[in-house]
DNA sequence: CAAGAAAGATAAATCGATTAACCCGTTAAC
DNA sequence: GTTAACGGGTTAATCGATTTATCTTTCTTG
């Protein structure tokens, strides 16, 4: 119970506690000699550093915050192996909140942020976030990155990968290989990530001359269900279809089924191509073509542009975009 | 910068210190009069509760600590997911560390949860963690919680799956479809779970009259790659074999790469078993029947018997040993 | 009406580490 | 021979919230 303190170790040497946090802190002077009964005595003693006291003097802290709409989806918890590799290496304690999309748990993680004097925080903000949350994170003082799913509007730092150029990719390789009738399937209507997805879809299409029809995009949830209801969907209004980019993996996956059912085989009846390079595409049959977005390198940069901040950083906030590549396996029956 | 304190609050109100945090803690006598005129004053001003100076003072803490070896695994993600939740719903914030089986990373962690004062924590121990390390788990005055992996010789409390139990359903399975030809495929060999579920599949082979073939009994490691591998060794040297029952799903799925190259039918021609339900084993053709093992629960029960913990029941340490359960699907083509 | 009880509030110590401002010998410099 | 510089330490205030002992008032009650 009772824990060694400093003022411990200083009574047992008979010197004075600034003796001993000097020698701990490597500051101020202090002889070799005294160091050395100093460090001696703490290893004798037992003492563990009390950080909690320290960061009330210092005003600082060594913990920043991670909070996340959804852990258990393999793209962010890579992601956050990344960020959690990147905050040890700082000796920077990592606090974790699962908001499953509900702004509620957001404001009310962010508020234990505040109390617990975090340093700073990275956020991947739940869907249905008030944009008046992201105006009062800016007026407090504490760093701030998101990551993967833009916000508009807001002058805060932001990391993620290029959605429009990733479409791009995923929807050229298709027109090489001879399709003209593309769909696009998933992602919320209101999601910012997937217009831009949208976008790169569109661009690459009208570059090509072919005409984008309304009917053949399709927005739905992110689960395998969902896509799988889409794609349903899809095959049975509009048979011409013969190729889809998918706003996810995961939705790719579930419209996977939806082409088994109807006995479309993927790959050569049916051209498929996913998001985010999670580790099941390379296993499914046939192993998913997508664009990988290197969520663990996302988490490291994010941890390092926090680091920055905190550090003192105040350039204005910036964005960091990774870039996206086309990861080609045999949805598409190109080899 | 400069932050609103309670002495802001009380110098602003013309009260004391006192009246202000017992108003704030609802403790002592404090008027309704001068409650509400603190009240008012908290939210004009825009105090912000400093919870490491009440930690300070109080020699608490509101911090626990999970420690995992591997959040990219599915499985832990998901329990991750439920002790979160848990940990939120009393107000405590989580920190995270991922070990990637160092028990190197392991120990600085820990370490670095006594400095912080954690008031406990739950860990999923590294494969090498010398037995040194639990022993000083239990110096340490801080309440732990083993998940997942026991430990054996270490009064710590427990909570995971009837590993045993598991792999008996598995092969029990086999067993009424048929099969007498039934292999072990995945785990390290010094992992504890192994034995247990190795013990499980052996007993029920026994029970009904079937011998055992240790060359049917493969180790690998956690990994699609290596369930490919260690199916494929199989497959060459022991063709007589029609069934498996696998360490983890991750191994199984890997393991049908494998049938698939050889040109085995998976539910017709070879029959398999998964250990964990990890999401994707639903969705990959065909399903794989695997064992439920309710990682939320494990999560969500951990953090209950934690709480337990911190609030100081010293009951002797307990096992929590949540029942797993059979989820048929196509792999083994019972249905 | 006096004495005891209860209500409402406060002063000051405390948690543990940090550090600015001093202090006191010694030694070097002019 | 006086001053300045410096090495090696110490004292005491500080960070912000909590709480015990204490002190007034005000209210009961016999």
């Amino acid at each position: 119970m009772s824990n060694v303190t400093v003022a411990d170790i200083a009574r047992h040497l008979g010197v004075s506690t600034a003796t001993v946090s000097m020698t701990l802190r490597n500051k101020g002077r202090i002889s070799e000699h005294t160091r050395q009964r100093v460090l001696k005595a703490i290893d004798e003693l037992g003492y563990v550093y009390n950080q909690t006291a320290a960061n009330l003097r210092n005003k600082s802290s060594n913990q920043v915050g991670l909070l996340l709409h959804d852990i258990t989806n393999p793209f962010y918890a890579e992601m956050t192996a990344g960020l959690s590799r990147e905050m040890e290496h700082h000796d920077l304690m990592l606090f974790l909140a699962n908001s499953e999309e509900s702004a509620a748990r957001q404001q009310q993680f962010m508020d234990s942020l505040q109390r617990n004097s975090a340093a700073g925080m990275v956020i991947c903000a739940a869907q249905p976030t008030p944009h008046s949350f992201f105006e009062s994170l800016q007026r407090r003082h504490m760093p701030t990155i998101l990551v993967v799913r833009p916000v508009p509007d807001v002058a805060i730092d932001f990391v993620g990968t290029d959605n429009f150029l990733g479409c791009q990719l995923a929807t050229e390789h298709l027109i090489r290989l001879g399709h003209r009738h593309i769909a696009f399937i998933g992602g919320a209507t209101t999601s910012i990530s997937r217009s831009q997805r949208l976008g790169g879809y569109m661009s690459k299409l009208l570059e090509h001359g072919i005409a984008v029809k309304p009917e053949w995009i399709i927005s739905c949830g992110a689960s395998r269900v969902e896509g799988t209801l889409a794609m349903t969907t899809l095959l049975d209004q509009h048979p011409a279809v013969t190729a889809a980019v998918c706003y996810q993996d995961i939705v790719a996956l579930g419209a996977m089924l939806a082409l088994r059912k109807q006995e479309r085989r993927i790959g050569q009846d049916f051209a498929l191509v996913g998001f985010d390079d999670i580790p099941e595409t390379a296993l499914v049959e046939p192993a998913l073509t997508t664009v990988s977005v290197a969520a663990r390198e996302i988490g490291r940069k994010a941890g390092e542009l926090l680091l920055e901040r905190i550090a003192g950083n105040d350039e204005p906030a910036k964005s960091i975009i990774l870039p996206p590549s086309l990861v080609v396996r045999q949805s598409c029956g190109s080899c």
